[in-house]
DNA sequence: CGGACACTTGACTCGAGTCAATACAAGTGG
DNA sequence: CCACTTGTATTGACTCGAGTCAAGTGTCCG
């Protein structure tokens, strides 16, 4: 069940069995959730985690004037909200992209886990940090890339992190978001979105159609949007 | 020494007193350095964590061009790179802005700190995760906020930052920046920076004159910034 | 006194936003 | 099976906020 997210910590460390033992036990209840729908509004005093097991989810913010902005996309594996076991409540909203499957995890079971293991009270407090280290990268592509390097990054990002829960390969992955929502993540208008993405379909380096992703050339795109894989903080990949 | 970290944390939680005295023997030394000096590179493996002391630093990421994007200002009392602990190395460079204070802490000394003290492990991940917080609300600046807005925003988060660690009152506060680096933090030129910052004074909002930020008034720069302080996670706050 | 920065301002450019019309695809209900 | 709705994608024409380029003006400091 947790079987993805397993995969994305041992991307990036080793776990032990009885380590895995203790995280299969975390979930509490397996929920299904329709497309869009707001799981925790930001403010709110949260008591569970939100462990996603399928679909798509996301971080955002938005201003009074209905603007919007995502912080991050959130994959099959990802915990979406563990920060908010130390932080206790959010300071921005959690919503699901496609329909998801979630795993709810109490913070009780998180607190008696790191203190019976204090290396899963590591890894997990890694993971939020590479959870920033996302934030800043798109930090740098909303306030430095070009619209075609931010879409040419965002989906080599996608890729990698897909691949490495295996949902993507041969340089295609599924990716059931909307371009008013990419536009959403990476700071642009939809009309803009959808020219930037003719440019890269043009260019031959990627064609996004129907939610579906087909990298054309992995190399010149990950040039083009200079794309450095380090701060997923990957053991080993393979292109 | 540790002072204003000691203030920074306890504007977030409760310290005992054998905790206060085991974070004051973090340190192992300590250094001045001098402005605009590049500590830690960008995917340098590290030992240590650098707890600034005094002065102004930043992270930064940079693209193949030059250009440079600050993703977090950090102020006297703040662990600059206390995510290295978990992460190992950085994806992100970290440099002064200002001649500094800092100390060097040793992970080995965290490592002991966070097995003797679980409740000063989750404080510090707590810590990392308020950075974190910072990130996504300046990923919101960059990504939707106006010039105006952005610098609203910014001074207004330095203000109660630098507030809470006893180098701000009576909406005054030292910012010994330049307006390129005000540029490369809000992701606009320093050209821009120079306009929107006249348009900030003439607007009777706030005026920032050689190294020192005078707020005329907080209200309506805090909602032209929508700056909403509950980001910053602190128990309480008194404009 | 001269050089190095930082700041300021004006004129012009350009990337991305806005507005609007149209196409398209997937349901839904009659 | 078709008319209708709704959401998404596409494209063109026009606007505008921020970038670029360039020419100053301080101002500090050796």
């Amino acid at each position: 069940m947790i079987e993805r997210h397993l995969m994305k910590l041992r991307a990036r460390d080793q776990i032990g069995v009885a380590e895995e033992a203790a995280l299969r036990a975390l979930p509490r209840e397996v929920i299904d959730v329709p497309a869009r729908r707001t799981l925790i509004r930001a403010g709110e005093v949260v008591r569970d985690s939100t462990l996603l097991l399928d679909g798509l989810m996301c971080r955002y913010k938005d201003l009074s004037d209905g603007q919007r902005q995502l912080t991050e996309l959130h994959v099959a594996g990802d915990f979406v909200d563990l920060h908010s076991f130390t932080l206790k409540r959010l300071d921005h909203s959690i919503m699901t992209l496609t329909p998801c499957r979630v795993a709810h995890v109490p913070h009780a079971r998180l607190a008696e886990l790191t203190e019976r293991f204090p290396h899963l009270t590591r890894l997990y407090w890694h993971s939020t940090n590479l959870d920033a280290a996302i934030h800043r990268e798109w930090e740098l592509s909303l306030g430095r890339r070009s619209a075609v390097q931010r879409l040419a990054a965002l989906f080599c990002e996608l890729y990698v992190r897909l691949k490495v829960v295996g949902l993507a390969a041969d340089l295609r992955y599924d990716l059931a978001l909307t371009q008013a929502d990419i536009g959403e993540a990476m700071g642009l208008t939809a009309v803009h979105v959808n020219r930037t993405l003719r440019e890269l379909r043009e260019r031959k380096l990627l064609r996004f159609r129907s939610g579906n992703v087909t990298i054309v050339d992995y190399d010149k795109l990950a040039r083009l949007g200079e794309f450095d894989i380090a701060y997923l903080y990957l053991e080993s990949f393979p292109t």
